[in-house]
This record gives structure tokens, sequence and C-alpha cells, in this order.
DNA sequence: GATGAAACTTAGCATTTCTATT
DNA sequence: AATAGAAATGCTAAGTTTCATC
């Protein structure tokens, strides 16, 4: 609203805002309700849109644009309770885009009437193209797909680090048990902050002004984010964490912990209210800092890679069964993949569909078990009928139904399977661990050793991601 | 050490596309 | 061929990390 507005309007509850959503609710009906021929005409356009403007040229290979459309403007929404909602997006124009090119590629043209805002040729950053956002006055990059070279070398490195880390883990361990009882308090609250990123995969959680969600991370905890517990459940020494994490997903955990991990939150506390920094002695720039020094590469971030990584080789060797059909290791796969998403704490809101679809589900279920029923029946008659003859014709057609039965039965065990599945997974979000945590080489080695196609845990994209880690397949590879 | 710019990865959800079924 | 439901993809916000400057 301009100023002029604000002095009219000051209570958005008093708005009525019905003649906006039948207005798109109505586009969005319209839209639905296109004739096949105009949707497809609709695609064909976009085909060109990405054909002409969805590739570039890097060292000579035809590489994919991750996101080369600007993003439109409209109402900035954020995620949680964010102090800039509502706010307005701004139309991004060529005068405030920068290009970075080759220094003899041709330059793409501005589009008619206008400049870009400036033109750089810096081959030390991946950008393609950037600009700044007016809502939070940060940037945003036109970068490659992740299946690019640039980027899957990228993946390569940071899977790598990881690896490294598995070497020093111990030691790492080792000293920050030590830093427990340290005469600094810098250094306890150190060790006990390190111990919970490696232990529940908890992000560093640098410093946030106040112009965004107030979600924190490890190193930002709050006073009121924990709550100690002498005794739980039968368990002793329980820390109780409740924040809200990244994108305002809510992180709640009873932890049962050392003693001295306990006694040591006990004295972080102490003195302290709602408000506080639960480490006032510590930073996630000191943190990374002091991790450098004990490997390369290494930082707070690191330590979810690899615990994520290690619980999926652990369970994948926990829970597969090297007697059971696909569809079943499937399943463990699934169940694996599940383990490090509950670790990342990787949540979703339970599908809109979601119960409908389970029915759905249950129905056929039910239907195949009846199918089942009948052909076994049939089964039966034959089997009489055949005993009393001789005859060629009724032996094969009792041969066919036999297999048919088989045929079902798998078929059932299948949507088993998938209920199973699907109940499990009702309100955890699998993709975010599986493309951005988990190293594909423990995968592909996986699917190898147990004879289950890639195809069935990678989908097209994924396998066009990780095409680095299914080239390795070959080489028998152990994290 | 604090602060902010810069560049990159990670995240959940909405939309679009694909697939199986009728 | 139409349609519903599942799966894939697009979108862009929200993190982490590094580096420069005071």
């Amino acid at each position: 609203m301009t100023s002029e507005e604000r002095k009219i309007i000051k209570d958005l509850t008093k708005c009525d805002f019905k003649e906006m959503h039948a207005y798109f609710m109505k586009k969005s009906e319209e839209r639905k309700n296109w004739t096949k021929e105009q949707k497809q005409e609709l695609k064909k356009e976009n085909e060109k849109i990405l054909e002409q403007y969805g590739y570039c040229l890097m060292d000579g290979h035809k590489q994919r644009v991750g996101n080369f459309k600007i993003e439109p403007p409209g109402l900035f929404r954020g995620r949680g309770d964010h102090p800039k909602m509502g706010k307005l997006k701004k139309r991004i124009m060529p005068e405030g885009v920068i290009i970075n090119i080759g220094k003899d590629a041709k330059v793409p043209e501005a589009p008619e009437g206008h400049k870009w805002q400036k033109v750089t040729h810096d081959n030390k950053v991946s950008w393609l193209a950037c600009w700044v956002e007016n809502i939070q006055g940060s940037y945003k990059y036109v970068m490659l797909n992740p299946t690019s070279r640039l980027k899957g070398e990228k993946d390569w490195q940071k899977y790598e680090t990881a690896r490294k880390l598995k070497d020093c883990v111990k030691k790492i361990r080792g000293d920050y048990e030590q830093d427990w009882k340290s005469k600094e308090m810098r250094l306890r609250q150190r060790g006990v902050a390190l111990y919970f990123i490696d232990k529940l995969a908890l992000r560093a959680g640098h410093e946030k002004d106040e112009e965004t969600a107030d979600t924190v991370g490890c190193c930002s905890l709050r006073f009121e984010h924990i709550k100690l517990h002498s005794e739980w459940e039968d368990k002793e020494n329980v820390v109780e964490f409740d924040f809200l994490g990244k994108d305002s997903v809510r992180y709640w955990n009873f932890v049962p912990v050392e003693k001295k991990v306990f006694k040591n939150l006990g004295l972080f506390m102490k003195g302290k209210q709602p408000g506080d920094d639960l480490f006032d002695r510590l930073t996630t720039t000191s943190l990374n800092k002091y991790l450098s020094e004990l490997m390369d590469g290494l930082t707070a971030k690191v330590f979810r890679t690899y615990n994520a990584s290690m619980t999926l080789q652990d369970q994948l060797s926990k829970l597969t069964e090297p007697e059971e059909n696909v569809n079943a290791k499937v399943l463990s796969y699934n169940r694996a993949n599940r383990a490090v998403a509950i670790l990342c704490n990787h949540q979703r809101s339970v599908p809109k569909t979601f119960d409908k679809s389970m029915t759905n589900l249950q129905n056929k279920i039910a239907e195949k078990k009846k199918a089942i029923k009948e052909a076994k029946k049939e089964v039966k008659e034959l089997k009489t009928q055949v005993k009393g003859s001789n005859d060629d014709k009724l032996k094969k057609q009792f041969e066919k139904k036999k297999a048919q039965v088989q045929r079902l039965q798998d078929q059932l065990f299948k949507l088993e399977v998938t209920a199973t599945d699907k109940e499990e997974n009702k309100e955890i979000a699998l993709g975010t661990s599986k493309l951005n945590y988990l190293d594909p080489r423990i995968t592909v080695a996986w699917c190898k050793k147990h004879e289950v196609p890639v195809e069935k845990v990678y989908n097209k994209t994924q396998r066009e991601k990780f095409a680095w880690a299914l080239d390795m397949a070959e080489k028998d590879f152990v994290f």
C-alpha cells in the first residue's frame, strides 16, 4: 500500500478479498478447461522457449541452464511468520540485471528499448546472470542445472569431503568430548554444540536479523528452545528440543545425552532467560574456523552430509534381506532413506489427497485378494478335472491358471508394499535427502549388489544428476 | 569480533506432466 | 479419448559459507 492507502486501511481482517479470490479461481478454472489443442499449443511454445533460452555453452559443451526465467513480480509470502509477508516483489527490469559471459561470446541482446545493467566476464564464479531482489536486498542468480558438469563436479567434491571426515571423525569426537570438561566456557559450549551437530545433524545456525522469520539452528539456539529432564520415560538426562528450523519447520525431539552434556547445558542456562543465546560464546564463524583447522574443507554442514550418508549405508545393510524380491528390497531402501529424512528432520505436510488415495489403494488390495480367491478356486476345480483325464488341453489350462494365481499374488505383494511405504511416508519427505545428502555411489553400489535396477530408486532426472556416480557402478564402491 | 556482500546449496510446496484406468 | 491420481518438475525462499572491510 502507499502511505495514503495505509491511512485508510489499518486492519486487513476487515477487508473483503472475495472478489479478488473469485477472479483468480475463475482464471485457473478457465485454464483447466482449455481444449486439448490449446494445451498442445502452450506446450509447444514452452518447448521453443526452452530450446532458445534453456541452454548455454560452457567450455565448448552445451549445458542445461537451471533457472533461466526472471522471477515475476508478485506478493512476497515467505515461510512461517515472516515480517515481510505481503510486501510487493517488484518486476525486474533489464537495467537491474548483470550478465556474466565469456569474453569472446556474443552477449545476448536486452529486450527492445532496454539495456543490461552491466556485462562482466568473471570466470571465477558460476552464475550467468544476477540481480538484486527488493524484499531482502539479496542477490538472485541464474545458474546451471544440476545435471551440468560444473554442478556434478561440485557435488562429487562435497561427498569426497564427507568421506574424508570418516577418517578423522573419531579424533574429532574424542576432542569435543574432552572440551566438555574444559576450564574455558567457550570450549565447553563449542564441544556441546559440535556434539549436537554431529549426533543430531543440526544445521550450523548463523545469526539472523529481525527482517526474517524467527528460526534457529545449533549455534543460534536460545534458552527457550531446550528443556532439561533428569528423567523422562525411564530414560535419564533427556534434552527436549523444540524450535523452528529452516523454512520454519518444527524440530521437536527428546534426546538422552551423556551426563556431562546434560550438566553443561544446565550451566549454560544458568542465570539466563527466554531470548538469551544458549551458546553465548559461540558463533558459526568461530566454529567453522575451528573445524577447518581439524580438516581441510571441514565445516558444520559436512557433518550433515557425512551422517546422512553413513546412516543410509548402515540402514541398507541392516534392512536388506538378500533373499527377498525386488519390491521388498525397494521398500528396505525407502526405509533406509526414511531414517535419513527423520535424522535431518525433512518433514512435509500430509498431502491433501492422502486419505483418499490410501483408501483407493486399500480397495485395490481387497479386489486383488478377491481375484486370488477366485483364481485359486478355479485351480482347484481344474486340478480335479485333470486328475481324471488325459486331456492335454485341460492340463495346459490348469498350468496357465496356476501361473495366473502366482502373478496375482505378486501383484498383491507389490500393492501391499506400496501401501506400507505410503503410510510410513505420510509426513516425511524423502526427496531432499536423496537429492542433497546421500552419496549416490552408495545407492548405485547397493543396487548392483542386490540386483535392483537403478530405475527403481532413481527417476530420470535423478539418474541424470547422478550420472557421475552411475558411471562408477562398474567399480565396487564402499563409502 | 562484527557486519554485510557475494555465491552457492538446500528446502517444501504448487504446478505440470505422465500414466494407468475406464 | 477422457480422466483421475501419481510422479516429476519448477519455483524461489531460506539456509551455509567465505571473504572483505571496519
